[in-house]
DNA sequence: GCAAAAGTGTTCTCTGTACACCCATGT
DNA sequence: ACATGGGTGTACAGAGAACACTTTTGC
């Protein structure tokens, strides 16, 4: 709310305590169908060089979700794909600060991750990841939670893959996301009743065999069943 | 409460960016078969006088988790209820503050509301509520959303209820939280079914009608299905 | 012609929903 | 005896899960 508290009493002595508010983004992408979650290297003290999830402080005049966005930009390029705050830790790194992890979904094939950095960023499986700084590893763990959760209800699904796929690509996509096999026609007549894709009318040939027909997402944002 | 000059805020470019934080607690509870909400008069300018979520700063030391424990304590002196943060909010008050927004449930007769203030807190059911301070309004509907969704796939309820409840209150309950008619045997095979609510062998008289068994959930703490 | 992935229906089980009557008590 | 809410079972519909074979292509 605002600053000043309704409930609040003495409003004499009380003096504002500041913060240092940063936020998180848990960055997944799936390839060779695998879900893989983007790390970068920590360029300062504490745990220099520790892999860790991309974030940063609030600059002065920015809301939360624009930081959100500018830290997705900075490190993948991307800007119009599925973001969402995901819940705020208080104290991942022992000084009292505020994070606010955000979780985003990204088609790996059009992000391009920095290359001008001492160390760089890179994608890990999330079933294989490295040690990380702080309690990177609560958020990752929450963000696997809610991504596996919300694939169930809602298309966020789209943010994953490019504009045109295979039936056979989505599921691939949904197989990596939830660690299981899924049944090939109950997938399919489930996509289709659900309307949220729809055949564009042309096939793609890849490989030796029968060309698939490729679908489009109707809407390429965040939508509920 | 006087809030924090501009000036306060560390400006200096190579100084991180601090942020008031400041907790804000949306509390239900159901009362006469209605679903309210507590508010508060805020009791410092902007807007002083009107009303508004319970909310205020966290101290130096503490947590988002403790901050809220501690506000929905000074409103109802309850701690052992549910609690569960709901969304962080940025700039409800045009001024960048963070406000990490919770929700909660409280059994109404249990709830004891602070007296001795100038302006005193009060239920307001959520169907009517008043004009209200920034954009609190948002963050209830947030809320309400949120507490209708879970209400489906946990236990929640455990927490607007006394210990000891009849089927039929915990009916009303349900009802009043998704403002709909539930079918009266449906709700109690599903209810029994989920095995979270147990019989306790003792029966309650309510009037000039048949005594009802009592029951009480088995744990009193959240659970998901 | 063979290897490889695309594509396609039916059956069963389970869950949710609709629906109406008798029971125990206080007055 | 009657008014009031407590308590109970069955039938139907829709959704999800299990399951195997034919088609089209590249080589």
């Amino acid at each position: 709310m605002s600053s000043p508290s309704p409930g609040a009493r003495s409003p004499a002595k009380h003096r504002p305590v500041n913060r240092d508010v940063a936020v998180l983004v848990v960055i997944f992408t799936v390839d060779e169908g695998r879900l893989h979650i983007l790390l970068v290297r920590r360029s300062a003290q504490p745990m220099e060089g520790a892999w860790s999830l991309p974030g940063g402080l609030l600059t002065p005049s920015e809301s939360l979700d624009e930081a959100a966005v500018r830290k997705l930009d900075d490190e993948t390029g991307l800007t119009d794909v599925f973001l969402e705050q995901l819940y705020s830790f208080c104290d991942l790194d022992g000084r009292g600060s505020i994070a606010a992890a955000y979780f985003a979904l990204v088609d790996a094939s059009s992000a391009h991750l920095a290359r001008r950095r001492a160390w760089l960023p890179a994608w890990h499986p999330v079933d294989d990841l490295p040690d990380l700084a702080f309690d990177n590893r609560r958020v990752i763990d929450y963000a696997l939670q809610r991504l596996r959760t919300k694939l169930d209800y809602s298309n966020v699904a789209y943010s994953v893959l490019p504009a045109e796929f295979t039936l056979s690509q989505l599921q691939r996509a949904y197989e990596a996301i939830l660690v299981r096999p899924l049944d090939k026609r109950n997938f399919r007549k489930r996509m289709l009743s659900l309307d949220i894709i729809e055949p564009i009318g042309r096939t793609a040939t890849e490989g030796r065999h029968r060309p698939a027909q490729l679908y489009a997402f109707r809407e390429r944002k965040p939508i509920v069943f």
